[in-house]
DNA sequence: CATAATGTTTACCAACCGGTCAAATTATCA
DNA sequence: TGATAATTTGACCGGTTGGTAAACATTATG
């Protein structure tokens, strides 16, 4: 009778924990591809496989669903650039940054496709998450970052440009997918994409903040 | 009575010509806010400042609407790119590619949005002009910065690449434009902004591309 | 095994949405 | 000016959508 978040009992069934999961993976797949506003409740359930009501019986509205599966995938989201080590070598530091984005782009392009649909247009959902966290753990690392650049190990840059930059390349082959496959063509999109991309973007990045020496 | 795309009269009325503007503006602020499927007939109406079938008598139905948007809007897109001039200096070009891009960024948000959406929606009304003309102006001007490559003018790169970062960097600021304000602040956001975008986009993509002498 | 709690389904509703229609209003021009 | 064509609107329609109510089924537990 009672909605299972609100129970009494403080423990989550294991049936609940099971659907609660199968929900959550639908309502990532929809929300991907079509959006909050493009996704219906109906479509989430089909690939749930379950009915329309019976999972509003876990989420009481789409709102809730949308929440959850935002605050879920958030943290993971943010793993690479927390990751980022400011007693590590800034080259190495970069490059692995990049290369932990690009295999976020390969191995979760959903969950790029979700959130860049939100900010897209206009993150009503989450934009506190913007404003907290997320602008936090960016202003600690662009420190790190300026202080490099100011120590001379790197070339001077504004670090949030710089950040900006390293989202915006590698986030892009998950969210305009279509677009990069209709240019290099089914073909070469597919097995040395990933490759040829790491490669170029670690040469931009590593060439691009190169101290650049006056004269040998 | 009859509709006007269909009517007999060859001329466009001045009062077609006006409405039509009126329609496919009011059309570009909310598709590229909403996406194609969150956006609603009556929403348009309302900005428009008409009733919906006032707005349905001169498009059919939403779906032509949208086209006759991406149209009108997909030329005036590529022009960054045609300008892209294969006899002109390799730097001096490639510069003012990225700073033209980014002036549409600043100045037609909008626009870049609404493809934005568009693609990262798996592209369902637009992808015969990604393989058609955008690919085929995309591998014009890859084979111009392939040549210059080859002839050691910029460093030995990708070109699909390379291009595919240009328009990731300097998309980003219109695309995530919640995101970089959230996370620059309200204040820096603003006013130096797109200065200190094309200075570090210009800085990143210069060097990056710089040819790497194996000690002079 | 009884029984209460949890989980699932069928039927349904009100609001919304894309689109139509016929009637009313306005512009055009012989 | 008056006839005719172009434009605008309110009322409406069928399908969809987010969400509810209540009956039914299943599971956990004393």
């Amino acid at each position: 009778m009672a909605l299972p978040r609100a129970a009494k009992t403080q423990r989550r069934t294991r049936i609940q924990e099971e659907k609660e999961e199968r929900i959550l993976e639908a309502a990532l797949e929809v929300f991907a591809t079509n959006g909050f506003r493009g996704s219906t409740i109906d479509q989430i359930a089909e690939v749930a496989g379950m009915s329309k009501p019976n999972l509003l019986y876990y989420f009481r509205t789409k709102e809730a669903m949308h929440r959850a599966l935002i605050e879920r995938v958030l943290d993971t989201w943010l793993d690479p650039l927390r990751a980022f080590d400011a007693e590590g070598n800034p080259s190495a530091e970069i490059r692995s940054y990049i290369r932990r984005k690009l295999e976020m782009s390969r191995d979760f392009p959903r969950e790029s496709r979700l959130f860049a649909n939100e900010v897209l247009q206009g993150a009503p959902h989450i934009e506190d998450e913007l404003v907290g966290p997320l602008k936090q753990l960016v202003d600690e690392k662009a420190q790190v970052i300026r202080a490099w650049a100011k120590a001379g190990k790197i070339a001077k840059c504004d670090p949030y440009h710089l950040i900006f930059a390293i989202w915006a390349t590698t986030q892009h082959y998950a969210d305009f997918d279509v677009q990069v496959r209709a240019v290099l063509g089914e073909d070469l999109a597919g097995e040395g994409r990933f490759e040829d991309a790491a490669r170029f973007l670690e040469q931009l990045f590593l060439n691009g903040l190169k101290v650049q020496s006056t004269v040998p």
